[in-house]
DNA sequence: CTGAAATCCGAGTAAAATAGTAGGGTATTG
DNA sequence: CAATACCCTACTATTTTACTCGGATTTCAG
């Protein structure tokens, strides 16, 4: 039921991307010293979301990564599917073919679809422009109250 | 993402139970036949719903299981809790002090906690007997279906 | 033109979680 | 009294997760 690290790490990686959208390029020693996570770790998933061309990149010495698309068109579902391989909690009630040869009678089936058809609902809805606004927002509130005290 | 096998055998060992309300204990050895299932396996996952209180037994030789309580007054988000462990699907989300100390600062919490509330509803208003009712529709549907064939 | 800084790439590995086994003990009843 | 239940602890194999390592290639600033 938990989301793993690369879910986790990778998204939060591109909210950053996102957030700097207009600087050019982001490095990865920029994006993981930002998130205080491991260079080698965090360029694997670089590469799985290049692969799913969710980022693109450019190499040499003022090189790193952009976002392949603008953010209001990059959905989470895209972004957790890439780094997770899927986001079904079952296998019967994923798209391809059923796994389960007891598909029909499993009695756990009708809550399965119940359950992913509502989480997919919000993966799908929700883009990677508002965990940005959310993000950027939280971070300005941060900053405004420590100021204060 | 996914649900373990303690999740899916528990939940559908439950159903079992459930549909078998009225005609006394139900055997692990019945159970696990019916769901084609290692017995030794199924037991551990039965103790687990046992210490959480979900089921009662009787031993001896006419012993098995019983549902602690009517399967209406049941939900999945329990079930799901005693076998799992806990649904949440990142630390950071959950009702114990969060883990993660960067939580405020953290990207992709405010999608965690909308993605945790949406699971949660689903969860805690599905109760056991809506599950047994789709589990022996479903079943009937298909013996009329053979039957006709 | 060269070297520093960046992405690229395949392989390997330690730790944790999952999934399942094994085997002996205790209660109940036909 | 023996068969058939549940009870309980411990062990193990497999898989997944979460990393690490070392080197190749590309690019650009100086």
């Amino acid at each position: 039921m938990k989301l793993s690290t690369k879910g986790r790490y990778g998204l939060r990686a591109m909210v950053e991307l996102s957030a700097d959208q207009d600087e050019g390029p982001l490095s990865l020693a920029a994006i993981a010293q930002r998130q205080d996570v491991s260079e080698a770790y965090l360029e694997q998933l670089m590469r799985t979301l290049k692969f799913a061309e969710l980022v693109t990149t450019e190499r040499g010495k003022t090189g790193g990564y952009l976002l392949a698309r603008p953010a209001s068109e990059i959905s989470v579902k895209e972004i957790l599917t890439a780094l997770e391989g899927s986001t079904v909690i079952a296998d019967c009630v994923g798209t391809e073919k059923s796994v389960c040869e007891k598909a029909c009678r499993c009695a756990a089936r009708p809550l399965f679809l119940t359950l992913q058809n509502r989480i997919d609902d919000v993966l799908k809805s929700t883009t990677l422009q508002d965990l940005t606004d959310d993000y950027l927002e939280q971070k300005k509130r941060i900053e405004d109250g420590e100021s204060l005290s």
